[in-house]
Formats: structure tokens, sequence, C-alpha cells
RNA sequence: GGGGUCGUAGUUCAGUUGGUUAGAACGCCUGCCUGUCACGCAGGAGGUCGCGAGUUCGAGUCUCGUCGGCCCCGCCA
């Protein structure tokens, strides 16, 4: 059904409709004045059509035509006709037809634009985000937001296909203690106190699986007062989903069953399934990460058998210390210069470590600056246990366990950027890491956090470990992981009383906290909760990564710069006195 | 909070050792042009070198501060 005054849009026309009158309206993209005869890009969201003004059709209107400047809108009224021989763009998909102008319109004129709309066009992000409505304007962006609407419908009927309720939650709740800050909404009404936006929906999702909702999703905004990356913004997008009655097992189905539809809809693309494991211990030790990148291998090696007796001082100490040694085997990279290795033993320090040995397989020995302080068996076992052969550049850090695997996670990055490893038609890796560990100790604060949130549930066989153990205790956690980024994490939630209160208090929660805080949960679980558990997708991240684009800003119409400023409409702001003066909020002196 | 990097015409950039009137391409404006599609040709306009101090006879260039963009660490249950 036609809505407007338009018959066709400017994607649209093809040779089956030559002959057709038509009205188009759309956005002059360019424009090529030979004199007398002119030729119109017009764009809208679907397309570009080129509309042609000839004198002898419509002398007013071709008048009308050499007005016209980029960014004009216009409607025009005209037959659609077959382009010359010779004359098709086959680089457009209306390009073998074009618009014969009889009437045209100028809707509305344009000053010039600061950047050209344009993909191809090479301006400063600062300046697109400023002019947020015009690089909304370009094919690309214009595709990203489709892309983006396409995930999210694929997604809602997907849920609703098995029974999923999309329930909202409120924007305006209590602050909580733990985790990321809160932004803070002043109550007018009472004097001093705030609501907190939510930084994810946790404890909603989970008291409307209390109410009987057995299963709920939400496509949701949540808020996180911290600072930005490629891969985060203040405010995001949540695919929010909880069910009841279930284990793990059942949430892998049903997020799989999802990740089908959307690689198939989306990408033309079937995904391997079962989505394969992989235990965060193993993938820590293997990949140096919790969200590794499989789709090379370059997989670490933990050497500290290799150089259990070595006299070598750092790799002595970091065995001594009870640290790690891990390598990893570049292959067939010996041929690195000097300078490639200094870049990335920068590359590693800037991370934290204190230094990268590098060594060079060659026919009959190995080549580095510390390859004299190795025994000969210690060579022949590095060698093995790194798989090296001549040609091949092994890089081996060392160093506090955890610390250490991080960076040599970064670096296998790296050394797989430098090898061009991911190449256009490498398969995407899907994978599961499991079994989190509940709690992370803070040194700082020397206390417990929980590593995903404090009502996720231990695994059954960890249970009599909370209290004699905390540090051991496995979760029953999840995360999605899409070519090395997080796109989804959830887990089995506490459905009892009584386990989260030993959860509060391996957190050291008081009781007077746990109650002041998650009283109402608390309480609720009292009632009958049935056990249940969910998962959360980043949907951000999954647009981008399906779009191919490096950071969520490009697939989110109005973001923020790092700063988390908006280029656009300048906030945040200052506001007048009054307004604060009814929030009952002055603002302290800050100047030095 | 910290590290890196960038900021010069509308845009993207160049600008030598601190030295005459700060350049190019694209865009824009004017004229010519009836088959262009990166149209072509001829001409023209356009600059607070992010901002503020300092050094110097002289600063786009050096120093300090500051604001802003991007990337990263910390942070992000």
């Amino acid at each position: 059904m036609k809505f407007d005054s338009r018959t066709h849009t400017c994607g649209e026309l093809r040779e089956e409709h030559v002959g057709q009158s038509v009205v188009l309206n759309g956005w002059v993209d360019s424009r090529r004045d030979l004199g007398g005869l002119i030729f119109i890009y017009l764009r809208d969201r679907y397309g570009i059509t080129q509309i042609v003004f000839e004198p002898t059709v419509n002398q007013s209107a071709s008048e009308k035509g050499k007005l016209l400047r980029n960014e004009f809108v216009v409607s025009v009224k005209g037959k659609v006709q077959k382009r010359q021989e010779g004359a098709e763009n086959a680089n457009v998909p209306t390009g073998k037809v074009e618009v014969i102008v009889e009437d045209i319109v100028i809707l509305n004129e344009a000053e010039t634009t600061p950047f050209v709309i344009k993909d191809e066009i090479d301006v400063s992000e600062e300046l697109r985000l400023k002019y947020r409505y015009l690089d909304l304007r370009r094919p690309r962006m214009q595709k990203n937001l489709t892309l983006r609407h396409k995930v999210t419908q694929i997604t809602r009927n997907y849920f609703d296909k098995y029974d999923f309720l999309e329930v909202e939650t409120p924007y305006l709740m209590k602050s909580t203690p733990e985790g990321a800050r809160d932004f803070l909404v002043p109550s007018r009404v009472h004097k001093g106190s705030f609501y907190a936006l939510p930084q994810s929906p946790q404890t909603y999702k989970q008291l409307l699986m209390v109410s009987g909702f057995d299963r709920y999703f939400q496509i949701v905004k949540c808020f996180r007062d911290e600072d930005l990356r490629a891969d985060r913004q203040p405010e995001f997008t949540q695919i929010d989903v909880e069910m009841s009655f279930v284990d793990q097992e059942d949430i892998f189905q049903l997020v799989e069953g999802l990740m089908k539809e959307l690689f198939k809809e989306i990408k033309d693309y079937e995904i391997e399934a079962p989505i394969q494991r992989l235990p965060y211990a193993e993938a820590m030790e293997k990949y140096g990460s919790d969200k590794p990148d499989l789709r090379f291998d370059l997989e670490l090696k933990t050497l500290n058998d290799v150089f259990a007796k070595s006299e070598f001082k750092v790799f002595k100490d970091t065995i001594e210390s009870k640290g790690i040694l891990t390598g990893l085997n570049a292959e067939n990279c010996a041929s690195w210069s000097r300078k490639q290795l200094d870049d990335l033993t920068d590359y590693v320090k800037n991370l934290g470590a204190g230094g990268l040995v590098w060594i060079k397989v060659e026919e009959n020995d190995l080549k580095g600056p510390v390859v004299k302080f190795f025994e000969e068996e210690e060579k022949k076992a590095l060698i093995e246990k790194l798989n090296a052969k001549p040609g091949d550049l092994l890089l081996i850090l060392s160093g506090k366990r955890t610390k250490t695997l991080n960076i040599m996670g970064s670096l296998r990055l790296e050394v797989a950027k430098r090898m061009e490893l991911v190449k256009p038609d490498t398969k995407p890796s899907l994978l599961w890491v499991t079994d989190f560990p509940l709690l992370e100790w803070d040194e700082d604060s020397e206390r417990f956090y929980a590593m995903h949130h404090p009502f996720t549930s231990p695994k059954v066989e960890d249970m009599d470990k909370m209290e004699s153990a905390p540090g051991e205790v496995n979760a029953r956690a999840y995360d999605l992981v899409l070519n090395g980024n997080e796109i989804a994490g959830g887990s089995i939630r506490i459905f009892d009383a009584k386990v989260q209160a030993q959860m509060f208090k391996a957190l050291g929660i008081s009781d007077e906290e746990a109650e002041e805080k998650f009283g109402f949960l608390m309480s609720a679980f009292k009632y009958g909760a049935p056990p249940h558990g969910g998962v959360a997708f980043g949907l951000d991240r999954m647009v981008m990564l399906f779009a191919e684009e490096d950071s969520i800003r490009d697939v989110i119409a109005f973001p923020k710069t790092t700063s988390a400023l908006s280029l656009m409409d300048n906030s945040p702001s200052q506001v007048d006195d009054p307004q604060l003066k009814d929030l009952h909020i002055s603002i302290r002196n800050t100047e030095k």
C-alpha cells in the first residue's frame, strides 16, 4: 500500500517499468549538467535512479533542473525510458532505465553539506558525528541500520515463535552496589534520593520468573557509566532473555536456534551445530582469553615443564614464584625483522609485560638473544612442545599467571593480524565458553567479586566449597563468543534464598546490606521461585559483526564519542539553576 | 586516572632547518557544453594553521598548558 505521493522508490525501476508514468521523491545525489541535457541521480534509502531533464520535453521543468544542487529534496513526475545503447550503468541496479522528467517540484533546498554524502568519502568521524543526520544518509549507514532492524525483527519472531513474552521493565530503578557505575537520576519528589538507570534488567527478569512468566525476552536499553571503547557505549542494547525450569543445555539450544536463523537470514550461512564449547580454564591456558578467536589456531603452550630446571634468571624466577611460562609458534615468521620484533616487544610491554623472548628456528639451531642460556635438552623440548620447524618464530612470555596469559592472548591476536590469518573467506567462529569461576578475588579491596553477577548459581558439585574454598567454586555461567567478541553471556540463577544468602556472604555483603539492596529479590524467592536461567546478547556488537564494522558506533544511529559526548546536540550540558533547585541539587565547586 | 596518536581552506591532506604572499586534490561559485554517470573545458572565491600562554627579530613549525577526535590500559558484576 502506498502512503504517500510516490509511485515507486528510487531503487525500484527496471526495464519492465519502461513506458510507465511514475512519481519519485528523493534527494539529489549528484548532477551532471551538460548544458541542454541535465542528468540527476535521485537518492532515497532504497537506491538511486537517474532522472533526465530535456528542454524539448518540458522547458520549465528543465529550467528548474538547472537550479538543482546536491541534497535538494525534490518530487519528480515523468516517464520511465530505456537508456540509450551504451549509456547503461552496470554499477547501479536501476542502471538500464532512467526517468525523463515532465514535471518537478523542489520540496526543499539544501546548503552545501560539510561533506559529500557518499560511501567512499574519507571524512573524520568527528564531523560525521556532528552532522550525524547527514552521515546517516550515506548508503553504508542506511544499510547498517536496516541490518540492525532485520536482526531485531528476526529475534522478535524467533522468541515469539517459542512463546516468549516481551515485557518492559523499568528504566528508573534502584541503584545497585555491585557492578558498573550507575547513571543516576535525581528524584524531585523525594529530596536527596536517586533512581539509577538499569545496567541490565537482571533482577526484574528474575522477578518475572517468580511471577510465572516462564519465557521472557526484551530488546532493551542498558546503561553503564564507564569509559568507552570501540565496542562500548554508555547506553547500549541488549537482547535480554530468561526462562524457567531450564538448565544450561536448554539455554544453549535456544541460543543456537537463534544464531542459526540470524546467520541464515543475514549472511546466508549455515552455522556448524552444535556450537563448540570450551571451559574457561582451557580457554585461558590455550588462548590467553575468555573470549578466544578460533578462526585461527595459534595455540599457546605452557612451558613450565620445559624450563623447570632453567638457569635463565627470568624463567627461573617465574617458576619459583609459581608464575607461568607461555609460548606460541608463529609459523614461518623467522624472517621478521629486528624492527618488527622490537615493535612486538613494545606491544607487550605496553600491556604490562616485562619483555618478550623471541627465538628464530634455524636448520640446526635456535637463534635469539636468550638462547645462550638454554641447555640442549631444553631446546629440544621447546622445539617439540611448540612443534617448531626451521623458519618458525617462537614467542615466550613469563610472569604472573593470569596477567601473563592475558598479555599472551593479546599478542596472539596481534601476531594473527600480522600473519593475516583471517581472510575474507575465513569461516566465522562461534563458541561457548563455560565453567567460569563464580568469584574473582580483588587484591585492592581484599574481597571476592562475582565474576558474572551475584545471582549466578554455583555448580551443584561445588556447592560444598562455598564456605571452605569459595575461590575454587565454578559457576553455571557461559559466554557466547563470535570471532573473539563476547556477544552474549548468561547463567543459571540462584533461586533458593539460602543459597543467595551464602553468595552474599561470600561477597562480604552483610545481611543488613543484602536486605537493604536486594531484600525484594530475597523476599520473592521465599514465595515459590522456579529454577531459572537466561542469557543476554549485546545487540550492538552482534550487528557490528554482521555488518563487518569495526565499531558499534557504526551500527548505532546516534552514538557518543569516546569521551561520552554527543557532538551533535552537545550533551551533556549544564542546566539552569531553577532546574537544579527543583531536584535539590547543587554543583560542587570543582575549580582548581 | 594513565599511555599512544591526530587537529592547517567546506573536506582529505602536504607544508623542508623557525624565515617572502601557507599549497594540492576534491567540493563550492560563474560561464560554455544534448548522453553524462568520478562528465568535460575555462575562470573564480575560500585560511582565527583547534584554543591560550611562552621562547624568538620572526612560530603552522619549538616549549608548556588546555579543548576535542580515535585506539589502548585501568574500569566495564
